[in-house]
DNA sequence: CGGATACTTGAGGGTTGTCAAAATATGTGG
DNA sequence: CCACATATTTTGACAACCCTCAAGTATCCG
């Protein structure tokens, strides 16, 4: 990934003025940020629930999950997090997490301290409204789980999923080729992302496999025919907040 | 109500000293905010999904809550919102709203508009943290919503609903009478914020009742066991944010 | 009083969960 | 590179939860 090749705050920049013009001068403080560069194993923690964190992380490689885990061990994920993401920037201002972070493979991030953040916030209020800006599209992403939670069949939460990290991985210039996304993750883990258990999420991916709408095989996702996953699942991306020729 | 008598920014500067101090001049400036009172019918909408909207909107009293509508007419709520909230106060970095907001009851709002508040927040560092974090506790909410809506039954749900519901009203001082709280809603909508249909949480309803442990008549819910509803919805108040006693 | 909305109850069906076991993939150490 | 242990995927049978449809009752409000 050439993510890890150049300097980890350039991907920041980069990441930030997406959306959004940084001035120069914003540019060159977020580059002179205090940051460690820190690798996980796959299926390890960077953040338990109720740990007081005095840094935000940015993902620099990887995929991460953000969870809550419920009194008799069931697990409800609430996001995924790719190569670009700054999953717990809300740490900055409600220190004690409530949800934990997870990887799911081989991940590394980037830490930066809620201090230099908070000065860099302070003197440049363009760099503020971009991470505010961050949050909140992450909030929108949440909120779109949420009406799937509550409103969409299990097939079609499954489809919406896998059109969402389709587009969010090819906004991120992580996919190679057209139809084929990164998928690391278990069809456990998509039950816990889902609410549903994991022998239905086989079950579900079975039918859409029959349907030729999708394949999911060696980690990889195959979108086999876009349009009618995206009708099935009645997405519509304008809440990922990307470019709209990605949508 | 005595929210309504008082100066409206002066529940907005109480509200926001809640949690954290903020100083005299900051508290000047707040209550020298532009605002207009605006006073909104049951089962009216403040904002459409889609619009957008120059103004933050502050609940003085009332119920609202917010939800977004899908293809066939299905709507999920995705907060309630009380008087002291902020609803959209999103709505600052991110204009278009993708999620509407209405009124269940009277309401009275009050409207500020966006650069205001920008400006104001540029100017006292205190103020920006407090509305922060008002966000992020909204967000929290919502977050416990979606486990919920993924991992718990029912019954659990609604009865979660309903310990949620008790305890941030005592936040706000609507409790008037130990273990009695307004609850202005319909068995329709209380269902489109769970993922449930009315027909179902009308039976959990008469079995929440049966069971002795909740009852809701004229608006109201009265809480009959404290105790037993917070282990059977396994409630945890640490989400919400709120001093320790009300937990 | 009449109409609309909300609540209540019943019967039956479909989606999803539970339990259990087998098949396949993945990883590890010899 | 094989052999073994482990994790993941797959399938079946059955049960539970929740939904749909439908009808009737209560409540609110003009």
């Amino acid at each position: 990934m050439q993510l890890t090749t150049t300097h980890p705050l350039a991907t920041l920049v980069a990441r930030l003025s997406r959306d959004m013009p940084i001035s120069d001068e914003a540019q060159r403080a977020i580059m002179a940020l205090p940051v460690s560069v820190q690798a996980l194993e796959p299926n390890t923690d960077l953040i338990h629930p109720g740990d007081r964190s005095a840094s935000c992380c940015f993902v620099l490689s990887g995929w991460m999950g953000r969870f809550k885990l419920l009194q008799k061990g069931e697990r409800q994920f609430l996001a995924f997090h790719i190569a670009g993401d700054i999953p717990d920037l809300q740490s900055l201002h409600l220190p004690t997490a409530d949800l934990g972070i997870g990887a799911f493979t081989q991940v590394t991030v980037a830490l930066i301290p809620h201090g230099a953040l908070h000065d860099l916030m302070v003197h440049y209020p363009d760099v503020t409204a971009a991470l505010w800006r961050e949050v909140l599209v992450t909030a929108s992403i949440t909120n779109e789980w949420m009406i799937g939670l509550g409103r969409r069949s299990g097939p079609r939460r499954l489809a919406h999923l896998f059109c969402e990290l389709y587009v969010r991985q090819k906004a991120a210039g992580l996919v190679k080729e057209e139809g084929r996304c990164p998928l690391p993750i278990t069809q456990t883990v998509m039950a816990d992302a889902l609410g549903l258990t994991p022998v239905h999420v086989n079950r579900i991916l079975r039918d859409l496999r029959a349907e030729k709408m999708i394949q999911h095989r060696q980690r990889t996702l195959t979108i086999l025919d876009w349009g009618r996953l995206k009708v099935f699942a009645e997405f519509d991306a304008h809440y990922l907040h990307v470019e709209p020729q990605l949508m």
